[in-house]
DNA sequence: ATTAGTTGAACCAATCTAGGACCATTAAGG
DNA sequence: CCTTAATGGTCCTAGATTGGTTCAACTAAT
């Protein structure tokens, strides 16, 4: 079932009173069980405890915490309100939270496909809340967007920056702002993943002019607030942009 | 000298309240309640506390600044009225104010509804990658999800929590990288957004019912690798929470 | 003199904490 | 198998802490 222990139950427990605190912070925050509470959350979220890693016993931190059992017990029922341990009686207290990795690792770990299947499912739907949201500055950002990026007919560099400031200006016109705060994030990725390296590759000068064709032609259906063709026009961009990628993938 | 136990309450609380005033400021400016209220104002909007962080005492602000209590306590009713503050007996005054933290920002602005349409967009999607790509060990991880949560069917808090992790191991078998990372990001703002308020509204013992059932419709669908069934059985299981939710929301 | 603000004190009710006892479960070893 | 120790779960009480309230006295400006 679950991993066993590196030392045994009672070399466990006496390291665990001898050994100090792990947070190495003692006092710093207010001395109740939201003090605490935030402390381990801290600490579990800056991964200073692995996932299924064991916390030490509600006694020992009672000790180290240099607060009441019932205090620290109070503070783990709100770690396991937020889903950040489970507990188990007899066994103890064990982290229930996967450290998510961070910008750079997430953009190493996913593919330029991967990247475009996302975007193949988020963009479409933004897309459409623009069509039913835009308002009249939203279209003018847009606008202005794409006239920078179709200046852009032979520059890589610019292309990219400029592209990106389009689709940014879509995601902005769907006016939810989660979504938004997605595809931001989404960008982030995009800046690192290794599409760049063959970005070169790529973006030849007709697959440039083509892209930027897509360009007007979405937002065209966006102002003129035809749903479905937005819809196809926005798929069909990064299924051909998914079409190239592959193509190049091949060689 | 050093002790080799832990502080007692009286002695942490003195230790706590001694040390450090966070405002460097003391009794610089002009006394009196106003002159208290803005260096306190002053204080939170900086950030020099944190959201839901308690501030010290009324007897140990009065204390600090070398006021009378009436006074701190007058100050402290300023800041209640700006809404900065919220104050509950026998527990403390805490900020109210949220700082500019991405995370809480977007959960601020993020309504449940909202929250749901990027969901309805978002998990079919995984649905559809899950069928095709989930392996032996995803698949488990899905059934001890699902039989967790099935046994919460009478606790609010036990099925949040179940419910949480099942679409979350949904969310990893669809082995994309970056769809998972991305549902994590949806997860936090699902965790702080204002549906938690509603939880005991609209968790019914009727529809956790429901919902379970569309759980193990969606394993069921998954398991045996039917596109068409698992893409229906999500949609449908978000549309039905997007229609609930509405429903409660006309209250 | 009046007025508004401050002070210091005492007490109240709500809340939290300390500290302990006992239980059921789990894990390890005999 | 049984024994033993450790763990989380539960319940309790006494006491400490906190904001809420009231009141009489003091201060300074009008």
């Amino acid at each position: 079932m679950s991993k066993p222990h590196p030392l045994k139950r009672t070399e466990l427990t006496e390291a665990l009173n001898n050994v100090p605190v792990k947070p190495s912070i003692v006092a710093t925050n207010g001395g109740g069980s939201a003090g605490i509470t935030a402390q381990l959350r801290r600490e579990i979220l800056d991964g200073g405890y692995g996932y299924s890693e064991r916390l030490p016993a509600e006694r020992a931190l009672a000790l180290q915490f240099g607060a009441s059992r019932g205090t620290v017990r109070e503070a783990l029922r709100r770690l396991e309100k937020m889903n950040l341990v489970s507990r188990r009686v007899g066994s103890g207290t064990f982290v229930r939270y996967r450290g998510h990795a961070d910008d750079e690792d997430i953009a190493q770990l996913t593919s330029p496909l991967e990247l475009i299947d996302v975007r193949l499912v988020v963009e479409p739907q933004m897309a459409r809340l623009a069509v039913m949201n835009a308002n009249a500055q939203d279209l003018q950002r847009m606008l202005e967007a794409l006239t920078v990026v179709e200046r852009a007919q032979d520059n890589v560099e610019d292309f990219s920056r400029g592209d990106e400031t389009f689709h940014l200006a879509l995601a902005e016109s769907s006016r939810n702002p989660l979504l938004l705060w997605l595809y931001r994030h989404i960008n982030e990725v995009r800046r690192h993943t290794q599409w760049n390296a063959r970005k070169d590759k790529i973006l030849t000068a007709t697959r440039i002019a083509e892209y930027n064709q897509q360009h007007r032609e979405l937002y065209t259906a966006i102002a003129s607030r035809d749903i479905e063709h937005a819809v196809r026009a926005i798929t069909g961009h990064l299924e051909k942009a998914r079409d190239d990628l592959m193509g190049v993938e091949k060689e």
